[in-house]
RNA sequence: GGCGGCGUAGCUCAGUCGGUAGAGCAAACGGCUCAUAAUCGUUGGGUCACAGGUUCAAGUCCUGUCGCCGCCA
């Protein structure tokens, strides 16, 4: 049924990792595989997708990083921007556009941003009282702030949040506060001058915006959240600048000295990400298309401790600057926990993405983050489960198919796609739920419902497993080499579907599949990592070009004839060892580093 | 403390609009031998956190309690 086909735009902005360490897999199920999923999958459909995001290299925490390890902040920020770019290639999450926000283009960006907000009435002055440390002559930040945590005794708790009992703190409420950076204890508390968001300005408008009536494929942790708190018309202004020298300067006169505050800044990269994009694919105006165009939608992919900043903060600054369009969808995914417990840095409890690449192919990690996405509640990943569904699931189910089947067509069809015959019944129903599939895949899809759809795909593979046992061709071609045929054709027909539908979760394999049967070209995109030169700053991108890919989103039909390639397993098989191992690796790590 | 989400089989999780509780794993038995010993079939297992309420009918809606997670204070 041909339709007319209008491309969306679409918009896929990613949370910005915070540029001072190396990111989990939590983070990876969380914000960073499902974007990628849902862009290989429009993009495929043939919709314009921009999926943006890139380092957040601002903030006091990357500062009192820097002075731990005896490096300035850019340091850190050059430590670990690369890695973060190493690994998304490393994983196949193509980023449009992977940037950074100290850049020219993000800087000025945010400082129109400032300067918009300024003079539409959005910013106001305040004053706050800061603690000063008269030994350094500067105003602490919460975090330069160290002392007894006032609710467990915790001697190191910071300024903002005590890392031990996890409360949130003001730094005046600390025992024995002294300064972070010359461990002094000549504080004083002082009134400094800042500039405020005023979101309470905001609130009535955005309280219209949550209520319009278009949010029905929201979330509802995130749609009834927002609600509750825009409907409470509490929201308050908010600082924006903060006393330290690292970061964005106060675009107005006598105030360059302050630095704008990195929740305001990171948030904005979205749109100066989208521009600098833009720059790069020689239209500078491009991005309008994404931002202005009434009809783009856009989706903004996050782990839910996040979805403040991004159904409340955001819009609030959108609406505050004019012109832009707000979220279409916040599909924010709760946690993934491991072997029971929070992954957390600070507690030494971790699985490190560029890590375990190191030791596992990409596909099983997308395929098994994937089948857990933690959409409506926290899941539990083990390493049993991993080693589990990659073998079981993966190899057994999926990789064994096509390669049972290829290798039956390689061997024993001349190396080519049989001729099949009229169809009968039964590879009549294979191939027609191959279509339902495809339909619900679809829908699913459509609703970033990545999980259901994953599940719905590996069904079907489930199916064609079934059918072969029922035709068993291996038989057939001892006294009916046609019916043999026909039965392999069918099969690789939703081998090849499998294929598509299988292409955003998992595009590496799905590349190896095109290629055994027989197909030539790139179906998975080329990722490449660019250095970019401004005026005076040169930053590390990630790009991505799928341009060339050669099949689209739709049913494939196989042609008959067609030459295939000497077939291998998609995946392999782990040891079964695998989960002991691994499991015992975080709990050394865990306890060398308690100690 | 306030707000939101979550709590379902031994384990990990689905469950749409209120209509007889589902899948996978694990266990047992059987079929097949194309395939990486992979695959296919059959079988068991439930106080849907707890206590009330609405309804002909509640895992689902309402109230309260407990627990976990997040945001805010």
């Amino acid at each position: 049924m041909p339709q007319e086909k209008t491309k969306q735009k679409i918009l896929i902005a990613v949370a910005w990792p915070y540029c001072n360490g190396d990111l989990h897999i939590g983070h990876i199920a969380g914000a960073y595989l499902p974007p990628d999923i849902f862009a290989r999958y429009q993009r495929l459909k043939g919709n314009d997708v921009l999926m943006v995001s890139g380092s957040d290299t601002h903030g006091t925490p990357i500062t009192v990083h820097a002075k731990e390890l005896g490096i300035s902040p850019r340091e850190v920020v050059d430590r670990y921007h690369p890695r973060f770019i190493e690994l998304f290639q490393k994983l196949g999450i193509s980023f449009d556009l992977f940037t950074e926000t100290d850049t020219e283009n993000h800087w000025a960006v945010t400082q129109d941003f400032f300067l918009t907000h300024w003079e539409n009435g959005y910013i106001y002055k305040g004053e706050m009282q800061q603690l000063f440390c008269l030994d350094c002559q500067k105003f602490l930040a919460d975090r330069y702030v160290e002392g007894t945590c006032p609710y467990c005794g915790y001697p190191h708790a910071r300024g903002d949040q005590c890392d031990n009992c996890g409360r949130t703190l003001d730094p005046t409420d600390l025992i024995d506060p002294h300064c972070k950076i010359c461990g002094g204890t000549n504080l004083e508390l002082r009134s400094t001058e800042h500039f405020f968001l005023d979101l309470g300005k905001l609130n009535e408008p955005l309280k219209t915006w949550i209520n319009d009536g278009k949010k029905d494929h929201w979330r509802p942790s995130v749609f009834n959240f927002t609600k509750t708190q825009l409907e409470g018309g509490e929201l308050r202004g908010r600082p924006i600048t903060r006393d330290i020298s690292w970061g964005i300067p106060v675009p107005l006169p006598g105030y360059e000295h302050k630095r704008i505050y990195v929740w305001y800044d990171a948030v904005i990269g979205y749109l100066a990400a989208s521009k600098e994009w833009s720059q790069h694919i020689g239209r500078p105006e491009a991005w309008r298309e994404w931002w202005q165009d009434e009809k783009a939608r856009s989706y903004y992919f996050i782990g839910k401790d996040n979805i403040p900043f991004h159904t409340i903060i955001w819009p609030a600054m959108l609406y505050g600057y004019g012109g832009l369009n707000l979220p279409y969808d916040v599909p924010a995914n709760e946690y993934l926990n491991v072997e029971g417990k929070q992954l957390s840095k600070s507690r030494h409890w971790v699985v490190e993405a560029l890590d375990v690449l190191g030791r596992y192919d990409p596909d099983p990690w997308r395929y098994v983050l994937a089948a857990n996405f933690p959409e409506t509640q926290d899941i539990d990943f083990t390493w049993e489960e991993f080693v589990r569904r990659n073998n079981a699931e993966l190899v057994a189910t999926w990789g064994n198919l096509a390669n049972r089947v290829l290798s039956f067509a390689y061997k024993r069809f001349d190396g080519q796609v049989p001729t099949p015959r009229a169809f009968d019944q039964r590879d009549k129903a294979i191939l027609a739920q191959s279509e339902e599939v495809f339909e619900r895949v679809s829908q699913l899809l459509d609703s970033v419902k990545l999980r259901n759809a994953i599940t719905e795909v590996m069904g079907l593979a489930h199916e064609a497993n079934r059918y072969l046992n029922d035709k068993e061709p291996w038989k057939q071609i001892k006294v009916d080499q046609e019916a043999a045929a026909t039965t392999i054709y069918t099969c690789l027909q939703v081998i090849d579907r499998l294929k598509v539908l299988f292409l955003p979760f998992l595009p590496f394999s799905s590349q190896k599949l095109h290629e055994y049967l027989g197909y030539d070209g790139d179906i998975m995109g080329r990722q490449y990592v660019e250095e970019y030169m401004e005026t005076k700053r040169k930053h590390l991108v990630l790009r991505y070009d799928g341009s060339n890919i050669a099949v689209r989103w739709e049913l494939t039909t196989l042609p008959a004839g067609q030459p295939l390639r000497k077939p291998a397993p998609l995946f392999s098989k782990l040891e079964a060892s695998v989960a002991a191992e691994e499991t015992a690796r975080m709990i050394a790590r865990l306890t060398q580093e308690a100690a």
